[in-house]
DNA sequence: CTGTTGATGTCAGTTGCTGTCATCAACAGT
DNA sequence: ACTGTTGATGACAGCAACTGACATCAACAG
């Protein structure tokens, strides 16, 4: 195709992710990512619009799974199931992935300014699901309820898998949080 | 006291809305802000960490007031109960700067930035939240999945409280949310 | 053989942010 | 009254993130 080597976004995300996890997010600088790539500082900001979005690359992809599924399982499951179900489904995507995405998430931990931009894409992921909740016949706030919901076990439930010693399967620890979940909210006194 | 005028913080931070809400948050610059207020460029940074910090000087008051409403309330309540007196405490306190509140909050919902940095103030938040339910003895993940359902149950609330035209109450429009999440996470199959 | 396309390089410029040193009113101790 | 310290500020230089504008040149279409 082109007159360059191709991959260019591959080599980009790389080393950025090998620079990041050596040096730090901070020592690093995106020209340093860019010549560890074989490009140069313009390059890189025309494939990702800052120097954190090249950690994200796939975000979006794995938000379409996610709301996928759960759409998918709306419509014969009531929505704290459908969420189960696309719990289900992001959970075996991940299990694949665990020691790139465990690198990556050291990273993230590591810097808040990561960490911010990792929020923003959780959020969005919980609009797009109160979004596709909405679409299927139910009312606010309850949509935005069961998505904040979704990804507060997502959430809590990666957090475990990824601190977990042991290989504990992800799509179960997913399901032991949402019991939790439901369990906390379940207790106290009933709404008058 | 000093040989300059006093309040430099609270000159800052009104400028800083001002300025934000006119021309928008990447229009303005430090600089700016800093002419706007009397004072250097250099000087607004040692303030605040940095550009978008000068509108969340108060998140550190806002927290404490949500984490010591919910230990207070753990003492004879469930966790639940606890966090929805949290949610009654911070609603109070919200009530009173409703103009305000709202001025900040179209400002935050205008810039990605700005929303990246309300996010982790919340997540901040949630982690006290987890940390003051382990200290009284609830365990993970119990805790943070607790904290996380408050949070969520202030987020959606209080976006329904920015967003309505009528002065809604905002501690009854939390109550109502609280209500939705527990009927929410109780539908659906029984967990096995 | 020629015109277009598209990913890249080059370069200058703005702005957020930091390190360093100077300034100078207020205050404390003598 | 004199002096040394303190602390908030100003002044200035500099780095790195990011942007706009223009040039380059292999590949491809016709």
């Amino acid at each position: 195709m082109g007159r360059w080597e191709p991959n260019a976004r591959e080599r980009l995300e790389t080393a950025a992710l090998e620079l990041y996890s050596d040096r730090g997010y901070e020592q690093t600088t995106v020209a340093e990512i860019a010549t560890c790539a074989g490009l140069t500082e313009r390059t890189f900001f025309r494939h990702y619009a800052d120097k954190r979005e090249v950690l994200f690359a796939n975000s979006g992809e794995f938000q379409e799974l996610f709301v996928r599924a759960v759409a998918e399982a709306l419509t014969s499951a009531a929505p704290i199931d459908a969420l189960a179900a696309g719990l289900d489904a992001i959970s075996e995507m991940l299990a694949g992935q665990r020691d790139f995405v465990r690198a990556r998430q050291a990273v993230i931990m590591a810097n808040p300014e990561l960490q911010e931009r990792d929020l923003i894409k959780t959020a969005a992921i919980s609009a797009a699901l109160a979004d596709t909740l909405r679409r299927h016949g139910i009312t606010e706030p309850a949509a935005s309820l069961a998505a904040e919901a979704g990804i507060a076990v997502f959430k809590v439930g990666f957090q475990r898998w990824i601190v977990a010693d042991e290989d504990h399967d992800l799509s179960r620890v997913m399901r032991e949080s949402l019991d939790e979940l439901k369990a906390v909210t379940a207790g106290g006194q009933d709404a008058t």
